[in-house]
RNA sequence: GGCCCAGUAGUUCAGUUGGUUAGAACGCCAGCCUGUCACGUUGGAGGUCGUGGGUUCAAGUCCCAUCUGGGUCGCCA
């Protein structure tokens, strides 16, 4: 450190700090040298600060004149009342200025790549190859102390609800299903290899055997898939576990929490309980798992309306065991042009469709290539069903696969929702979706799989469907949605270790499988199993979603790129042959 | 693995049907300037046009391949 001592931040000082002797340190912004009088603007973590240096103080005067953006300096000076019409009122420290008395340089700066300024054009590569620059900008110190807001606001809460903070290992044991693990080689165990958890899921369940009741941690995770705008191959989730505990309770203390943490963080407030849906009115009203509810224009089914119709297209997906449904585009009609319905059309492919029939009721009448296989009381009935006015554009799918209806039309609806700016963004929509399936038939392996996870517990009255018809079982699973978003997922757990091997038995896992990859946590089940259930949200996605940030990685202090890669860093990177010898490793080249 | 977009000065971009010495703004450097805060003003420096190959008398521009960054589908229990 310098001569001198930091008393004061640059963006506190105040026109009550009138006269004040001040010592500041920080960054220079910018330095405006008008020949006899320069300016520089100071920047620390709480603002910017004005100081002037005169050729009165000859020393500092001289030192000023060497600075240049960027450079860490310390100065000492006095707080000075603007004279009026100097004032800068865009600053919050605009009515006062410090006068420089001493200056001291403590680190001179090559001039940045970029400006060290919010709204700053510059690709994201520059920013991430120079992300110490890129934190120093306003927006982005914002981000991380909102970031340490939220963590605190949850332990607050949490702590003052009995959860016990307790960190699980990072070096762990590599499981099937889910996600492609990250894997480490272990030197003192040629040949093996330890994975990073893609959640802390086996042991959270295991500190419940173990009498811990209630548990959070805030977890890194890691996930060896391809990234996203809001995935990163590392994560942090905060992840939950209570024992002696049904959904309702589950529920219950997490809106609890949310509406604790966006309260505290944000002031906006949250209503609470929020609104529910199951799984299966998601699917049938909004085509997705994670509706966007901020916006209407449902999906309406119109099966029973046109099972017999003439055309072909309708009756027989409905006939074949799949749907029709619609969408009321209100004024569709009039915002669309014949053209544009059709790349409508070509949109609704993309999303899987095989094709999109379209109503348009203008006020001349009803024009639709697909009217004429109508009689006049089944269109009647159509368009009062999807509530068609006047303007409105009905738009339909039909499909054997009532599922590709649901999801294409549903990506439709969010993706018309977009376009037509039906979105209010300043709305916070929380939304629980419940009873998920607990199995989906997995194609390419030929067998079901757990939607969620293998531990999930079916719903109590499903579980004799469990033999018969694994697809129809439904569990305790889950969903937090915010605004479109899923925020986080969990369950009420199996804690039975009967039920959980049959549910090993229905995964098409060999007995001999299931104790080589969870044997520990049936061996612990076999201890006095409370019943337990729990929850864990992508925090950096809620971090995200709270700061209106289009990209997960704008509130990551050191985020990787879509290759996985580190542009700061560089890594990951060639090791030496000596590290890889010493792992038992050979690469294949 | 598929599809789409981008890559030219430190940064953000322009660059015509392929044709002279590749431009602008901001930034940077130097001079002048005592009330600036997007300081002003005068002058100056700064380019493997992502990389490799090809077509051509001639390539930033056309073709092929490849790398990098972003978006997206698959994938993400």
């Amino acid at each position: 450190m310098g001569k001198f001592k930091r008393n004061f931040y640059c963006g506190d000082l105040r026109p009550e700090h009138e006269g004040k002797e001040v010592c500041l340190t920080g960054w220079v912004q910018t330095r405006r040298d008008l020949g006899g009088l320069i300016f520089v603007d100071l920047r620390d973590r709480s603002g910017i600060v004005q100081v002037v240096f005169n050729p009165d103080q000859k020393e500092a005067f001289e030192t000023a004149d060497k600075i240049r953006s960027e450079y860490v300096i310390a100065v000492k000076g006095k707080v000075c009342m603007r004279p009026k019409e100097n004032v800068n009122s865009k600053i919050s420290t605009g009515y006062i200025e410090v006068i420089g008395k001493e200056l001291e340089i403590l680190s001179i700066a090559k001039t940045p790549p970029f400006a060290i300024e919010d709204n700053v054009k510059v690709d994201e590569s520059v920013r991430l190859k120079y992300r110490y620059l890129d934190l120093r900008r306003p927006k982005m110190q914002h981000n991380m102390i909102f970031r340490s807001k939220v963590n605190k606001a949850i332990r607050d809460f949490l702590d003052e609800n009995g959860f016990i903070e307790i960190e699980t290992p990072i070096l762990t044991k590599s499981t099937p299903e889910g996600a492609r693990d990250y894997l480490v080689p272990s030197r003192l165990n040629p040949g093996e290899f330890y994975a990073l958890p893609q959640s802390p899921q086996l042991f959270k369940q295991i500190l419940m055997v173990a009498g811990m009741e209630r548990y959070y941690q805030i977890a890194r995770c890691f996930r060896d898939e391809d990234l996203r705008a809001d995935r990163q191959p590392e994560f942090t989730q905060l992840d939950m576990e209570m024992s002696f505990v049904d959904v309702e309770d589950v529920i219950a203390i997490n809106e609890k929490l949310i509406k604790y943490v966006v309260e505290k963080v944000t002031g906006r407030q949250v209503e609470i309980p929020f609104p529910r849906m199951t799984y299966k009115e998601a699917m049938e009203k909004y085509g997705s798992d994670k509706p966007d509810t901020r916006f209407g224009m449902e999906m309406v089914d119109i099966s029973d309306l046109v099972e017999n119709v003439d055309f072909k297209v309708f009756s027989q997906a409905v006939k074949g065991g799949g749907c029709v449904k619609g969408l009321t585009i209100k004024k569709g009609g009039e915002i669309f042009s014949r053209r544009q319905i059709d790349e409508l059309g070509e949109k609704a492919s993309e999303f899987g469709a095989k094709g999109l029939a379209w109503i348009n009721i203008t006020s001349e009448g009803i024009k639709s290539p697909i009217a004429k296989f109508f009689d006049e009381a089944t269109l009647k009935q159509i368009i009062d069903k999807l509530q068609g006015e006047t303007g409105d554009l009905l738009v339909f799918v039909a499909d054997t696969n009532s599922e590709l209806v649901m999801t294409s039309l549903g990506s439709l609806r969010l993706y018309l929702g977009k376009t037509l700016n039906l979105i209010d963004k300043n709305k916070l929509n929380f939304l629980w979706v419940t009873e998920f399936p607990l199995l989906e038939y997995s194609e390419e392996e030929k067998r079901f799989v757990a939607k969620h996870h293998p531990f999930t517990s079916p719903m109590d009255e499903d579980i004799p469907l469990l033999d018969e018809n694994p697809a129809q079982v439904r569990s305790k699973a889950y969903d937090i949605i915010l605004n479109g978003t899923e925020l986080g997922g969990g369950s009420i757990r199996i804690h039975d270790a009967a039920l959980q091997e049959k549910m090993f038995k229905v995964l098409g896992f060999s007995e001999e499988r299931a104790r080589r990859n969870f044997g520990f946590l049936l061996q612990a089940f076999e201890y006095g199993t409370p019943p337990h259930g729990g929850i864990a949200y992508g925090l950096d996605r809620m971090i995200m979603l709270l700061l209106g940030l289009d990209s997960i990685r704008d509130c990551i202090a050191f985020p990787k790129t879509q290759n996985a890669s580190c542009l700061m860093t560089e890594a990951p990177s060639e090791v030496d042959i000596k590290q890889l010898n010493e792992l038992h490793i050979q690469v294949k080249k």
